[in-house]
DNA sequence: CAGCTCCATGATCATTGGCA
DNA sequence: GCAGTGCTCGCATGGAGCTG
DNA sequence: GAGCACTGC
C-alpha cells in the first residue's frame, strides 16, 4: 500500500518519505525507531529536573514574556504538587493560545534549573481532557528527514500499523520460529513501534534482525545450490600428473595450512560442480602457490587456466614467480598483457582457442576482450577486492567457467565473510611460512624524524631498501603535487647518496611501472610513494616501511602497507610516524597495530572501531550490492544472530531435502 | 567538500543619583 | 489540474558527526 | 500563519 493512501500524507510528504526509503506503509512499518523515551509514567517537576528528563502534568499558572532580539520570547509558567517551572516558547509564541491560563497539560520535556528557576525550553505540551489519557508509555523516536517530524511519522505509523499490519505476511517458516523460539512478525512489528518496554523493543529488534539474515542467508544459500545443479560436467579422476611433480620440485614445504587448504581446493575441484571459493591469508601467507598447485590440478585434466590480477605489472611478476615454480610440471604459459601488437594478439588468440596454453595470466582483457578458451577449467582472482563486484559476478555466471578461485591478502572477519561472501566457500591461511620474521614495528612522533632518517640511511648502507608512504591528500589534486615535490626537495637530499624513485597518482601508468620496477630489480634504493604500494610487488630486499602521518590512513591500510616488507630473510622494519594530537580512534589504530601483526585480528579490530562501512577487500563487493544497508541488522552487533541465521538456514534446506527426495 | 541529520543552545532595556 | 477550504502543527541557527 | 492534504469542480 502506498503511503500517500494513510490519512495526513500527500504527495509531498511521500517525496519526502522516499528519501528515508519509505515508499509504502509496509515501508513505513520497517522503519525501525532510533531510541525510545520513557514516557510511561508521570514525574513531579522536582524529580523531573533531577533526572533531566520527564513527563509531568501540571496547571497553567501564568504567562509571561521576556525579550530577545526584537521578539519577545513567550513563558508559560506551569505548577504541580511540586513546584512550578517555565516553558520557554522560543520562537513559537503561538503556544499561548493552545495553553490559556488554567489549562491541564500534560508535557514531556527536558528540564533543568536555569536563571533561577525550573525551565524546559525543549519540549511537548498538549492539553489535558477531563479524563486523562492513558499514559503513552514508551514512545519511538525516529530518524527523520528534513520536513517530516517525529509527531506526523508518529501518528503515520499508528496509522499504518491499524490498516497494513492485519495484513503482513510472516517471514519465517512456522518450523524456524518454534526452534528458535521467535514471536510472529506481526507481533515483533507491533512490539516495534509500541512497546511495554525496552526488552520488548530490544527482543522485537531482535526477531525483525533475525528474520531479515535469515532470507539474506537463504537467498545466498539458494543461490550456491542452483550454481552446483546448474552446471554438471564430468570430471576425470585425478591423476596428479602434474601437481606431485611441481609440488616435488618445489623449494620449500608446504606449511600444514597450505596444505589444508589445498586440499579443500582440490577436493572442490573434484566435484562435479563448479567452486566458487574465497582463499584468504594474510599478506606473505603463500597463497600463490596453493593457487599454482590448484592450476596445475586443472592442468593436468586438459583444462585451461585464466589468472586474473588488478594491474600489468602485477601480471608480469605473477608470470614470472609461476613460471619458475611450474617449470617442473610442462605447463604452457602465455602472458597476455595490453602493450601486445595486433599480430601478437592474434597469435595469442588463437594459442587459447585452441587449446596449445595451458595457462594464461593477465588483467581483466583476459575476459573483456573476446578471447575464446577452448576448454577454461579454472579462473584465478588475485586480490578480488581490486575488482568490482559486477565483475566478479559476471564472473561467476558465466556458463563456461566452471571453477572459481578468489584470492585476497586482506583478511576479512568471519562477520563479514559471511555476508560479502556468503556465496561462496572460504578458505583461510592463517599460518606464516616459516623463516619469516615478523616485522618489527616502531612509533615515531613527527619531529623525530632525524632520528628516522638516520636509521634508514643505515640500512640503505646495508644495501637494503625502503619504501617511504604519505598519504594522498587529495587524490591527484593539486596539494598532492605540492607534497610530492616538497617530499622531493625534502628526501633527496636527506637520504644521499642513496637513489630515491617517486610514484604517486600524478604519473603516468607507464612511469609508475617504470619507477616501481627500476626498484623491484634493486635499480633505486628507496621509493617514495602514496599507497600506491599498497598492493603489490614483492621486493625481499626492501626491509624498511616508513609511513608519515601514519594516523591518516585506515588500519586495514596499514597493515597492508606494512605487509610489503618482512618477505625476505632479512629482519624488517615498520616506522608509523604520526603527527599529535591524536584522536581516540587513531590512538587505537596505532595501538592495534604496533602490539600485533595478525591479520586477522587486527581485521577484527578495524570493524570494530570502523564498522563495516569502510572495510577494505568487501567494501566494493558489499557496498555496490547493498550488503551491509539491512535494515534492522547491524552486523557489528548482529553476528550471533548471523550465525543462528545461517545455522537455521542449513536445517531449513535439510528439511526440504526430506521432504522431497 | 558537500549535503544531511542530529543535537544543544537561546535572555532585555536603561533608569538613577551623586558629584563637580 | 486547479482553487478553495480546513486541518494540524507551530523555532532558528550553528556545530558536530557521517556519508557520498 | 504556513503548508499540506483533501474536496469539489
Amino acid at each position: 500500500m502506498d503511503v500517500t493512501e494513510l490519512p495526513g500524507i500527500g504527495k509531498r510528504r511521500a517525496q519526502q518519505l522516499a528519501r528515508l526509503g519509505i515508499l509504502t506503509a509496509e515501508d513505513l512499518l520497517q522503519h525501525a525507531p532510533r531510541r525510545y523515551e520513557d514516557r510511561s509514567r508521570l514525574s513531579t517537576l522536582v524529580e523531573a529536573v533531577r533526572r533531566g528528563e520527564g513527563l509531568v502534568e501540571a496547571t497553567v499558572v501564568q504567562h509571561d514574556t521576556f525579550p530577545r532580539g526584537r521578539e519577545q520570547v513567550l513563558k508559560i509558567i506551569v505548577r504541580d504538587s511540586s513546584s512550578t517551572a517555565a516553558l520557554v516558547c522560543f520562537g513559537r509564541s503561538v503556544l499561548a493560545r493552545m495553553f490559556p491560563l488554567g489549562t491541564e497539560v500534560r508535557v514531556w520535556g527536558q528540564f533543568s534549573l536555569r536563571h533561577g528557576e525550573i525551565q524546559s525550553s525543549l519540549f511537548e505540551a498538549e492539553r489535558l481532557p477531563a479524563p486523562p489519557p492513558p499514559l503513552p508509555g514508551f514512545v519511538p523516536v525516529y530518524p527523520l528527514t528534513e520536513g517530516i517530524t517525529q509527531q506526523l511519522l508518529r501518528n503515520a505509523v499508528a496509522s499504518a500499523l491499524e490498516r497494513v499490519l492485519p495484513g503482513m505476511e510472516e517471514d519465517l517458516p512456522p518450523t524456524v520460529r518454534n526452534g528458535e523460539n521467535l514471536p510472529s512478525r506481526q507481533d515483533a512489528i507491533r512490539a516495534l513501534h509500541k512497546p511495554a518496554g525496552l526488552e520488548e523493543a530490544e527482543l522485537a529488534r531482535r526477531r525483525l534482525v533475525f528474520g531479515e539474515l535469515f532470507h539474506f542467508q537463504m537467498d545466498l544459500a539458494r543461490a550456491a545450490l542452483a550454481r552446483r545443479r546448474a552446471r554438471h560436467r564430468p570430471r576425470k579422476p585425478p591423476s596428479r600428473s602434474v601437481v606431485e611433480p611441481v609440488r616435488r620440485a618445489l623449494p620449500f614445504a608446504l606449511t600444514a595450512d597450505q596444505e589444508r587448504v589445498l586440499g579443500e581446493i582440490l577436493a572442490d575441484c573434484d566435484e562435479p560442480w563448479p567452486m566458487a571459493r574465497l582463499l584468504q591469508g594474510d599478506v606473505g601467507s603463500g597463497k600463490t602457490v596453493v593457487a599454482l598447485l590448484a592450476a596445475c590440478a586443472a592442468v593436468e585434466r586438459g583444462e585451461q587456466v585464466a589468472i586474473m590480477v588488478p594491474t600489468e605489472l602485477l601480471a608480469r611478476q605473477h608470470a614470472s614467480g609461476a613460471s619458475r615454480l611450474l617449470a617442473a610440471g610442462d605447463v604452457r604459459m602465455a602472458l597476455l598483457l595490453g602493450e601486445l601488437g595486433a599480430a601478437q594478439r592474434r597469435e595469442l588468440a588463437a594459442a587459447i582457442g585452441d587449446g596449445s596454453v595451458d595457462l594464461v595470466v593477465g588483467t581483466h582483457a583476459l575476459f573483456s576482450e573476446g578471447y575464446r578458451y577452448q576448454n577454461l577449467g579454472l579462473v584465478i582472482i588475485d586480490e578480488q577486492h581490486r575488482f568490482g563486484v559486477r565483475q566478479r559476478e559476471e564472473l561467476l555466471a558465466k556458463a563456461d567457467v566452471p571453477d572459481v578461485l578468489m584470492m585476497s591478502a586482506t583478511p576479512i572477519p568471519r562477520s563479514l565473510a559471511l555476508t560479502a561472501f556468503g556465496d561462496m566457500e572460504i578458505s583461510t591461511i592463517r599460518e606464516l611460512p616459516p623463516g619469516r620474521q615478523p616485522v618489527t614495528t616502531h612509533l615515531a612522533r613527527i619531529g623525530n624524524e632525524e632520528r628516522v632518517y638516520t636509521f634508514v640511511r643505515e640500512k640503505l648502507a646495508e644495501g637494503r631498501q625502503a619504501y617511504l608512504v604519505y598519504p594522498a591528500i587529495e587524490e591527484g589534486g593539486a596539494r598532492e603535487l605540492r607534497s610530492v615535490t616538497g617530499m622531493m626537495e625534502e628526501l633527496v637530499p636527506r637520504l644521499a647518496p642513496h637513489s630515491v624513485g617517486f610514484v604517486h597518482s600524478r604519473l603516468s601508468e607507464e612511469a609508475r611501472n617504470e619507477t616501481m620496477e627500476r626498484f623491484a630489480a634493486g635499480g633505486l634504493d628507496a621509493l617514495v610513494a602514496t599507497s600506491v604500494v599498497e598492493v603489490g610487488v614483492d621486493v625481499p630486499n626492501a626491509t624498511v616501511m616508513v609511513i608519515e602521518q601514519a594516523e591518516l590512513f585506515g588500519l586495514a591500510a596499514l597493515h597492508q602497507l606494512r605487509g610489503r616488507v618482512g618477505r625476505g630473510e632479512h629482519q624488517s622494519w615498520c616506522i608509523l610516524v604520526y603527527q599529535e594530537p591524536l584522536s581516540e580512534d587513531a590512538r587505537e589504530r596505532l595501538k592495534v597495530l604496533y602490539r600485533s601483526t595478525d591479520g586477522f585480528f587486527i581485521a577484527e579490530e578495524d570493524l570494530r572501531i570502523r564498522g563495516p562501512g569502510d572495510m577494505p577487500g568487501v567494501q566494493d563487493s558489499v557496498k555496490q550490492a547493498g550488503f551491509l544497508s539491512f535494515r534492522f541488522a547491524d552486523i557489528r552487533r548482529d553476528m550471533p544472530t548471523m550465525l543462528a541465521a545461517r545455522e537455521a538456514v542449513r536445517r531449513e534446506l535439510e528439511r526440504e531435502q526430506e521432504r522431497k527426495p
